[in-house]
DNA sequence: TCATGTATTTAGAATAAGTCTAAGTTGAGA
DNA sequence: TCTCAACTTAGACTTATTCTAAATACATGA
């Protein structure tokens, strides 16, 4: 299992702490947000909220909020720590890579996977006479030949 | 304004009704079906399923019910008539143009714009070596240059 | 140190999208 | 015409998420 955060130099230069994350992102470090960033820094699982939320329960002391869950993962996409993925209807996940990158899906397992950049690297340009393109995300589906 | 869908030569090689192309996928077309359908491959704003009951309730001259409009655009995506579309947390927008293509999302506006396979070509096989690529959707965020 | 004010967290209510249920309707074929 | 399966319906239900109002935690200034 690779571990894409830990090594993303587009998340920190060096391998940073969950709260030198958030301060840096002007983020104000509560246990609750600290405990919810960390788990997403560790994991490459593209969680859910409710996922998150039973992940993380146990790591603090009191009971963690559903509502803390949401107005974190808001918070924190606010300020650029992570990301939503949109792959099915009605759900959201969320990934602490926020490197320009891509994901695929596997169609048998749901696994999703991230995919760098430099991956898929012309098609930001290919719309450049009609369109100014911002950003773009590609959602790859199909199955992982082995593993 | 451009209409996709009458000029797709993946829905139908001719223009044609919503009957026909139910009746050619093997859905019953029934009256609240066919309207449906029909609107779908009228329109290019993809619509969630809420704005088709308000687009299309008018167009029938019985009730027509929140739960048959859901019902209906499940049947039609099984049966390869319509395709979903996200592109918000939360929603899930449809789409009769299932040829494969893209979409382009103006973050001004909302507005959302088919993107053409050719337009975005080389990318299916940029993955070929690690995994099977059943398929792909690229999304696009930007904005358009004038209009 | 203490009081105060603002940000944060909390439980639970509220909302919104979508699905389910059970009853009624339709229509094709015997 | 009768029957039966498919379809539609209203409304209840579920699930994901947001909102609300009260409680808590902290940093700051007196």
């Amino acid at each position: 299992m690779t571990d894409h955060n830990t090594t993303d130099k587009t998340t920190a230069d060096k391998i940073v702490s969950a709260e030198q994350l958030l301060l840096s992102r002007g983020v104000k470090p509560t246990p609750q947000r600290v405990v919810i960033a960390d788990y997403l820094l560790q994991t490459d699982s593209h969680p859910t909220a409710d996922e998150v939320l039973s992940a993380v329960s146990g790591a603090l002391p009191v009971a963690l909020s559903r509502a803390t869950v949401y107005n974190t993962l808001n918070t924190l996409k606010d300020a650029g720590v992570i990301k939503e993925v949109l792959t099915e209807p009605g759900r959201v996940r969320y990934d602490a890579n926020v490197s320009h990158h891509h994901h695929f899906v596997d169609v048998k397992t749901g696994q999703i996977l991230d995919i760098p950049a430099d991956k898929v690297e012309a098609i930001g340009q290919l719309l450049g006479d009609q369109y100014k393109v911002h950003g773009f995300q590609v959602l790859f589906y199909g199955e992982l030949e082995q593993n």
